[in-house]
DNA sequence: TCCTAGCACTTTTAATTTATGAGTGCTAAA
DNA sequence: TTTAGCACTCATAAATTAAAAGTGCTAGGA
């Protein structure tokens, strides 16, 4: 592959995709020819050649050279040479990791808010709870007169509570449906749960619980409610904002804000998700032309997504490859 | 108050205002006079008073009007006539508060999400979670080995989880001193449960709980992390960039959004919070002397805080004033 | 065959000018 | 007290100009 490109033009195109994404100005050939021990001219041919093979662009005829999408594929998969995380950042990062306080997906939210800090970029994390979990057990406290709290937990350390209202029943007898549910359906996954719920603990209940259909209701709502994906939340989202190529175009900024609120945008993120990570430069992504995302997936005993970090097609990608991966061995560690 | 100005005066004040808030440009005394039944030059006189008085200003000396400060002031104290609220917006809201499966600060979390959706400004709750919360119980639930999920339950319904490592520690150990929690310092306010652990658990699980020592530790840890303030989120700051004030400053985005992701700058907005519903225009914030915030405390049995819509100065008074009285009517029931 | 100096040409960007329009303040008369 | 009329101000937009940054190409040199 890489045999496609001489080694004075990989260089080349090296350089130019690495000052573009610090200066966000076109580059021109004079500029290069000081780090390279040739005139322009000849930059200026190979910069022709390169940008025959459609690696580079210009804005308009006479301006120095741009990466074109292309050229951002080629140098992410040939040239890039990864760059060590600040060892502070990674201190940082591990530290969260280890404070033994949080759910792991409080951890990689907490991270991710760290790192969107740091770059200045956007960053996700998708479907950290997996469905694959397992009823545990399940807790009532009564609170008052009409209601109590049902608390929820998997087999991978996943808490949820929902209120119940529940007028005139006797604790008793939700006390016992409770605990037929501890007896017969733990173990089963939460998808699964109202499933079974109808068909083996209705027909139960139907015979030892007076009230059984209020009850039986009430319960089947509160496992109903489990079944909604939960809610993503994208960190960072004007850190767009702080990008010059898109801080002259606020509609821009609009456009994106709004694809990276839309849920369905997000899920396709999920999508192809292979284990290593993946590049989605500009098209290849359906957040927009001029964005790149970088992402890739996690699969740990308790919890199992996707993280991204999404920025401008012009993204430090050494850094963030990095960055990621490390997140990545942190997450299942 | 209101006999400071005429009339007349008044009722030309009132239209600058809707008709800037409306339109984000000048008022000219041309278009004024369509509405009123007199001539261009009657108006331009009377509102060069009521520039003297300080309620309009010029953006430059041949400009229309604009409202000052003290005229967006006297405006909403003076000729603001609240607007009902759209049936159909009342009714979405509603419907939040009658889903008895959420939890009230869910709801409230929800309903703002709707407003700053409606509305196109930002939307706060602060501090939802009060910790005057009496302890109602614990409960332990292992998951494995060496960790366990500590749960604890406040009588206002708040529910909190932890996870909890404990290497080579007997789960009977455990348990015992969950009942001593249990029977000891139930009804304890939540900031007051480590004062009382140190001093009325640690003396007994020290007599009768072997390796008291890790266990004491563990639960100390657990409850001093409930202390931490819970984050607050403003949601929508990107309503901002749909502000045409604000979208054509790119700078003043940032900088109020930055302001907004501040917990300190936010803290702020808690304090000298009044029953009723508090306006605090440009320069009365700390936030920007372009925005305005319209604030307003709720109480319940359970919760406590204040609710914010954070827009432009040039905010639709009327309307967001009503709703925030219809939001605190739903929280208050 | 490859490299480079040199030059014509293109386009962007910023600065300047010009013109137009919206709006005011003031005056004098109704 | 109101209004018509007019001179004046300033913002905005369009048009012009000038300078700077780059390129492509050519022809001569290594």
């Amino acid at each position: 592959m890489e045999n496609m490109l001489t080694e004075r033009q990989a260089k080349i195109l090296k350089l130019i995709v690495e000052e573009y994404i610090q200066s966000v100005k076109p580059v021109s050939s004079k500029l290069l020819c000081k780090r390279l021990k040739c005139s322009s001219a000849t930059i200026r041919s190979e910069m022709a050649n390169l940008e025959e093979l459609g690696l580079l662009e210009k804005t308009h005829t006479s301006s120095g050279r741009v990466p074109s999408e292309q050229g951002y594929r080629f140098y992410v998969d040939h040239l890039m040479v990864l760059k060590k995380m600040n060892a502070e950042d990674m201190l940082n990062l591990q530290l969260i990791f280890q404070n033994q306080q949080l759910q792991l997906s409080d951890c990689i939210q907490k991270s991710l808010e760290v790192i969107s800090d740091i770059t200045n970029y956007a960053t996700v994390v998708l479907g950290t709870t997996s469905h694959e979990n397992l009823l545990k057990q399940i807790d009532v406290v009564p609170l008052n007169e009409n209601s109590m709290i049902v608390i929820v937990i998997t087999d991978k350390g996943h808490v949820e509570h929902k209120n119940m209202v529940l007028s005139d029943v006797s604790l008793e007898e939700v006390k016992k449906t409770v605990g037929l549910i501890n007896n017969l359906i733990v173990g089963t996954p939460i998808d699964e749960i109202n499933k079974k719920l109808e068909f083996e603990i209705k027909p139960i209940i139907g015979k030892y619980v007076s009230q059984h259909e209020q009850i039986y209701n009430a319960f089947y709502h509160v496992f109903s409610d489990f079944t909604n994906p939960n809610k993503t939340n994208v960190v960072g989202k004007s850190k767009f904002l702080n990008q010059p190529e898109f801080s002259s175009n606020i509609d821009k900024i609009r456009q994106v804000i709004t694809k990276l609120e839309d849920e369905n945008v997000l899920k396709e993120i999920r999508e192809d998700d292979e284990n290593n990570i993946t590049i989605l430069i500009g098209k290849d992504n359906n957040i927009d032309e001029d964005v790149t995302v970088i992402k890739t997936k996690f699969k740990t005993a308790t919890e199992e997504g996707t993280i991204a970090i999404i920025g401008p097609k012009r993204m430090e990608y050494d850094r963030v490859v990095s960055m990621l991966d490390f997140m990545k061995q942190n997450i299942e560690k």
